[in-house]
RNA sequence: GGGCUUGUAGAUCAGUGGUAGAUCGCCGCCUUCGCAAGGCGGAGGCCACGGGUUCGAAUCCCGUCAAGUCCA
């Protein structure tokens, strides 16, 4: 915990506030207000705002977010473009959740410089922890917009730290009309993400509006600071981190009964129209339902109080039944969702997020299903992509009509694809339901959970499916939860110690030289040896290690692999001997080397290409490169086509005849983003203050690899297959130079050794295999006609030399080469004329069968078999009627018919 | 990144180691002035692919390819 110290600043004995400690909650808080008593936060305050504005004067969002960000503008902040909400700059979350997480890593731990010091920001962010909340509490949003200033200081250099960052605050709040004594500042420590810091909470009419995150303490073992059970240090660096409510600011301005009534009034009218939903908040009566709801929603954690508790409470405090309130509302909480979904929708996909069964693409498709769930329930049957046009074009993108083109054709083919999986559910649900209601048991939860985990069937609907079939279900409240509860935690990598002393990399300045002259730093234990400068490239971005030697004196000790561990290079070597102060002679393996260059190289212009041919919305979402292919997953929300892999394949081949120089540089991080915006991050993000920008053609990128120089090196690309590994993913796989002509040649071979096999020219090659495919099926009917035939004509003279034993007429015969089917149909046909009968053949196969006298006296053809088979060393059975075995010693046939025999006498 | 599920006739699906099935659709015939319905008959299957276990695999095991779905 932070001492009162931490919070006594010079503003707040300036303005006069006093700090009082919450007569309910207990904690400690600020104001100007001698009388005030509680914190100002829910539940120990309630709402007060609503239907009596905080603010002087109504806002939209774009007012009060342009009021917001030259306010800080006019008092010394950079106004900083917002970041994606798709956080492609980090690999530890996929949305962007609070404006500081466009600064982590690199410019919160110190090691880049930030774009610019202090800055302001309005950064849109998406949070989906609490779905069910939203339309429901009338506050909870997916999506909303974290206003911002931020200051980065240091020990060398502060430019201002807490006192400024409230005053400033509470001059933004004052400015706006707010009365002085309204405001509360809550003294709240934060902990996050391992760092932590003092902060505040800054209420207002019981909202609390932001939140003054003072960022000076990071995680470390045995640290001399206890919060929350961990152990701090001060940081070198020391962070502002702000964050406003935009939405709640407009909220606070304007007093409606709900967030969204403030944010979006229109939308959420045009939504109410179209689904015959009449929403009137001039009705007092009416809107105070709403406000009230609000007011009750604020004061509880909806976690824990079930739905229907709420309603009553809420239905109680207003003096109308439950029943009334749900009627009234529940239309309502699903417009106000499907309003904030579908501005989520826009942003996702305006931010390029591809639906998926996995990671960000998957959240997108949570969210979609989730609004065409509400939609249907509403009775909305115009098509989402048209909800999610109508916030897009009044979101920040300038070329939104371009964008939405691709946009709408993805959420039509979801729509579809939903449809499709609920119309398969219903099959499946009915089915399943059917089974138990036979049973006269309800659907049980295990199987109710197996249809959402399994099919992705939700409860409800399965339910409904049921309930058709007048079947029951099991399906308590927390479905939800339980199925949660299946969640499997995944382990993260341990962190690579990092070893000490730098390895100058030489490859970058000099990727055409193979020959260098080193020194041994060290050798680690494992035997690599650290050198101080090498020309060797290090395994990275998806580019294998080089080979090569490194000589001492004449002896040549072999390359295998090279890693980089921190700002050294490791050379794991064949033979053991090198030590510490030796000089060597490095040698690279140019072959391997030209063929990496090359596979690296075309990766970009196959990327670039992909683009072209497919659209903007193509991102890498890995690649691989070795010698002799390469492969590069790209987002794409369909399969890729032939004719388009042809047209991607030919594109980058242009690029290869246009002989297009290779440019590397070294920029500054920011001054690289800047320029060339984050598309640069297409292989995931690079650490340090400088990045290597490589472009090759129109391509830029952020990338370490070997490239060669120009493109006409490449030679030649040949694209070999494409593979879906993920919904949303699609995988190229091609290989450039050298390695696209042996690919070409071993398809060439197969063609010929195909047609030498059919004797006709390749070309000729797709009409004979479907002739000889279609001939051979034609044949295939043929041989089982004719085995049917045959063995109508065999059944005579076998029957005709049947013998009698204990009342039933035996056929015990060998039947040459026949194989098993011939075997089944002679010998059925035979048991239908009321004899016992098993067959043999010199292969080994037995086929027993009993007609209805047999049966009667309780011969079984599973006994005959078993003992007969067993003659030939195997097996066999089957049903009483019918039965086939046979073993591998199929020249003691003889006596496996004779034992057969032996066997019928004994059943009979 | 992890979990679960599925590939059988044109479609929807049965088939848990022993001769590949049902329903709808398709074709032909009967009936009808014609159509629909009805009756009778028929065609249509490398049971996704490759390997393994077994006397025997649609069925069990392994791999590949394709698809669905839930979660982090």
């Amino acid at each position: 915990m932070f001492s009162e110290d931490e919070y006594r600043l010079d503003f707040f004995v300036d303005e006069g506030f006093q700090r009082k400690k919450c007569e309910k909650c207990g904690k400690f808080f600020w104001t100007r207000n001698v009388e005030r008593k509680t914190c100002g936060d829910p539940p120990c305050d309630p709402y007060t705002f609503i239907g009596s504005p905080i603010f002087k004067r109504m806002h939209t969002l774009d007012e009060m977010r342009e009021h917001y960000l030259s306010f800080f503008q006019a008092r010394g902040h950079a106004r900083i473009k917002r970041y994606p909400v798709v956080a492609r700059w980090r690999d530890d979350i996929y949305l962007t959740i609070a404006s500081i997480a466009d600064f982590q890593p690199f410019v919160t731990s110190g090691q880049v410089p930030p774009p610019a010091n202090p800055l302001t920001i309005s950064q849109p962010c998406i949070r989906l922890d609490d779905l069910d909340s939203v339309g429901r509490s009338g506050r909870h949003l997916t999506t909303f917009e974290m206003m911002a200033h931020h200051v980065f200081n240091t020990r060398e250099k502060e430019f201002y730290w807490k006192d400024r960052t409230v005053r400033l605050c509470d001059d933004l709040l004052v400015g706006l009309g707010m009365d002085p004594l309204a405001v509360t500042y809550k003294e709240n420590p934060w902990a996050g993400g391992g760092n932590a810091g003092p902060s505040v909470e800054v209420m207002v009419g019981g909202l609390e509006l932001a939140t003054l995150v003072f960022m000076d303490l990071k995680a470390v073992p045995g640290g001399s600071v206890q919060i929350k059970g961990e152990s701090y240090e001060k940081m070198n660096n020391y962070i502002v981190d702000t964050g406003y409510g935009l939405e709640r600011f407009v909220w606070a301005s304007t007093g409606s009964p709900t967030i969204y009534d403030a944010i979006f009034p229109d939308l959420v009218r045009k939504v109410a129209d179209l689904a015959g939903v009449e929403h009137n908040l001039h009705d007092p009566e009416y809107a105070e339902i709403f406000a009230q709801n609000a007011r009750l929603a604020g004061m509880v954690d909806l976690d824990e109080y079930s739905m229907s508790d709420l309603r009553k409470k809420i239905a109680g405090s207003i003096g109308i039944s439950p029943e009334k309130l749900e009627k009234t509302i529940e239309p309502m909480e699903r417009i106000y969702a499907v309003v904030d979904h579908t501005r989520c929708l826009a942003y996702m996909l305006g931010d390029g997020i591809i639906p998926s069964n996995v990671k960000a693409g998957y959240l997108a498709r949570l969210v979609i299903r989730r609004t065409l769930r509400l939609m249907k329930e509403l009775g909305l049957t115009l098509p989402l992509a048209e909800l999610v046009e109508m916030h897009i074009q009044r979101l920040d993108y300038p070329n939104w009509q371009e964008r939405f083109v691709t946009i709408k054709e993805i959420l039509d083919q979801e729509e579809g694809k939903y449809a499709e999986t609920l119309e398969k559910g219903k099959r499946l649900v009915k089915k399943t339901a059917e089974h138990f209601r036979k049973l006269g048991q309800p659907v049980p939860l295990a199987e109710m959970i197996s249809l959402y985990d399994t099919h992705g069937i939700p409860p409800e609907i399965a339910r409904e499916s049921a309930e058709e079939i007048g079947a029951a279900v099991e399906l308590p409240d927390n479905f939800y939860n339980l199925v949660a509860k299946k969640r499997i935690k995944a382990d993260r990598e341990e962190a690579k110690a990092v070893l000490p002393g730098k390895t100058q990399l030489l490859f970058y300045e000099h990727p055409n030289e193979c020959v260098f002259e080193a020194v041994v730093l060290d050798v680690t234990e494992g035997g690599e040896v650290i050198l101080d400068r090498t020309l060797l490239y290090p395994e990275g971005g998806g580019q294998p290690a080089d080979h090569g030697t490194l000589e001492r004196a004449g002896q040549a000790f072999t390359v295998v692999d090279v890693q980089k561990s921190g700002e050294v290079v490791l050379h794991k070597l064949a033979e053991s001997g090198l030590a510490r102060g030796d000089r060597v002679t490095g040698k690279v393996d140019m072959r391997r080397r030209l063929a990496h260059a090359r596979h690296h190289t075309a990766t970009h212009l196959v990327h670039d290409s992909a683009k072209r041919v497919l659209g903007k919305h193509v991102w890498q979402a890995g690649a691989q490169k070795s010698e002799d292919r390469a492969r590069l997953d790209i987002s794409h929300y369909k399969r890729i086509t032939d004719a388009e892999l042809k047209a991607i394949e030919l594109e980058a081949n242009r690029r290869v005849m246009e002989v297009a120089p290779v440019d590397t540089q070294f920029l500054p991080r920011t001054e690289a983003e800047k320029l060339f915006g984050f598309e640069l991050y297409q292989g995931g993000v690079p650490p340090g203050t400088q990045i290597r920008v490589v472009r090759v053609g129109t391509d830029i990128e952020a990338c370490a690899g070997t490239h060669v120089t120009n493109t006409g090196m490449i030679g030649a690309i040949k694209i070999l297959r494409t593979e879906r590994i993920q919904d949303g993913v699609e995988r190229i796989e091609f290989a450039a130079g050298e390695a696209a002509v042996r690919a070409v040649q071993e398809k060439d071979d197969l063609l010929s050794e195909a047609s030498g096999v059919l004797r006709v020219p390749a070309d000729q090659l797709p009409k004979t295999a479907e002739r000889f495919f279609e001939e051979w099926k034609g044949q295939q009917k043929e041989i089982e006609r004719l085995k049917d035939d045959l063995a109508r004509a065999r059944l005579k003279t076998l029957v005709a030399e049947a013998e009698t034993a204990e009342g039933l007429k035996i056929v015990v015969q060998k039947m040459g080469s026949a194989d098993i089917d011939e075997l089944l149909k002679v010998a059925s046909l035979i048991a239908e004329q009321d004899c016992v009968v098993l067959l043999g053949s010199e292969t080994g196969k037995l086929v027993a069968a009993v007609g209805k006298s047999g049966l009667a006296k309780g011969v079984k053809a599973g006994s005959i078999i078993r003992a007969a088979a067993k003659a030939l060393g195997g097996g066999g059975g089957g049903k009483p009627e019918l039965a086939q075995g046979g073993g591998p010693n199929a020249q003691k046939l003889d006596l496996a018919l004779v034992a057969g025999k032996e066997a019928m006498r004994a059943g009979a």
